[in-house]
DNA sequence: CCGTACCAACTGGTTAACCAGTTTGGCCAT
DNA sequence: ATGGCCAAACTGGTTAACCAGTTGGTACGG
């Protein structure tokens, strides 16, 4: 509300609906007043008014019907403003809850894949595998094959939410750890065979060991990458992060 | 490519991009064609390419810069690939999916929030049991109570992703539990012990427990849920679902 | 008094024109 | 031949006008 002047249209708007809803202006189920009228009782121009609308619908706070109206999804005005907060701040991702938040992603990937995953599923899987063990032998980059990877193991969860989610997270992780650089030698090998090991327990259609595996590997990923040096990224997440279980984070 | 006339303009431009991604035309790393250049030759207008280039930065697929240029993120175009298509279908998402993912996010979530939460977190968590347990006394309907729970929990975890990640697919499970008539007497009781366990568990920072208290709750809402009467939404997932081993997350 | 047909106002969808920085290439002075 | 400068072309950002389908009220005919 403070700064309202600097930040950018769309936020401002979508800020104004949750105030609106916040004071009953507009309520859960209802409808919305027009593009035209929000835009001028805002104070702004129709353009900015409708990509706050269509960035609302796309995570499900309203529904747009063309030539009919916008109407609010039949959602308690507190839950609605607790996701609008969430889209408000989508964007202050750091590396260290991307990798946290990874794991029991993966975790649940390989599950699921180990369950689910066809014949098919699995020789994309190996694939993937050995592309990534082509590009460790010819001593090019293998950030984006390790990647690739997972998300061939993600295709096989039949699970089409998971995938997106992992999918979501990929890039931002990848560009995080493009400044990284990587061992070719030792630390990729390592990397390598914990990837065998979770083609193996997909092969044999083993859940469990299908999770031991990954959680292994995601382990090992952590500690990889605190081993190395760290970029500049103002984000310097201290090196000397504890293990899991002393973690107490305070803050 | 063979239904273009039918689907959206936005999506057939991402589905072009894709396509010179794929020949080359544009690379890894590269400067794109002006929006303008863009739309000609794509035999569109210039909004829905803005459209289209604004949902692939929103994924990082591509960074803007104004009155400069569009770039491409320097991720491979195998991956950037992998991304799009996840861009294109990023609206099937099923119930049983849903749920599916949830719940390792939720346990995460749990554990976390254990480690991390502080004295204020515990406080919202243990008021939005309350309002959960008295919209229950009230004999109102508490599906949302219920989320609200989650979403202060996954507040109390410090970590921005796992927190986005729960917020985002939070509405649609409320869209689409929405049909299930919630039974005010014995169900939902249940479901507010569980809560309490949960509570519990972060009250005493226990991390392991919290986890165990939040796969329990996960796994009785799943099934609660299937005993429930089935709406007309086609994805009837078999009730059959294997048993989830216990988690063999403890490291 | 009721039913129907029509028209005006309003909806979101779409397009094109305009704006202010940035880049670039050529011209001119040195 | 070279260095600097200026204007034209081009960039994404923004605005406003136009389009087609929907709705709701009203006037007219029964």
């Amino acid at each position: 509300m403070i700064d309202n002047q600097k930040e950018h249209p769309t936020d401002r708007v979508i800020r104004s609906i949750q105030a609106m809803l916040h004071d009953g202006t507009i309520s859960s189920g209802g409808k919305m007043p027009s593009e035209r009228v929000l835009a001028e009782s805002l104070g702004t121009t129709r353009g900015y008014v409708r990509i706050a609308l269509q960035r609302l619908e796309h995570y499900g706070v309203i529904t747009i019907y063309p030539q009919k109206g916008i109407y609010v999804s039949p959602i308690k005005p507190i839950t609605l403003d607790a996701i609008i907060n969430n889209i408000l701040r989508f964007k202050e991702h750091d590396i260290a809850s991307l990798i946290e938040t990874r794991r029991p992603l993966e975790i649940e990937s390989a599950r699921l894949a180990a369950l689910r995953c066809t014949p098919e599923d699995i020789e994309r899987i190996v694939q993937a595998h050995e592309n990534f063990k082509q590009a460790y032998n010819e001593g090019k980059p293998t950030l984006e094959e390790d990647h690739l990877f997972h998300l061939a193991i993600a295709k096989g969860t039949c699970n089409t939410v998971l995938e997106s989610l992992i999918t979501l997270i990929t890039p931002e992780i990848i560009t995080m750890n493009k400044d990284f650089k990587e061992n070719y030698s030792v630390v990729v090998k390592h990397s390598l065979e914990e990837h065998r090991q979770i083609v193996l327990a997909l092969q044999a259609k083993d859940p469990q060991r299908a999770m031991q595996a990954m959680d292994i590997h995601m382990e090992n990923s952590r500690k990889r990458r605190i081993g190395n040096p760290v970029p500049q990224t103002a984000h310097t997440s201290n090196t000397s992060e504890e293990t899991y279980e002393t973690d107490t984070h305070a803050r």
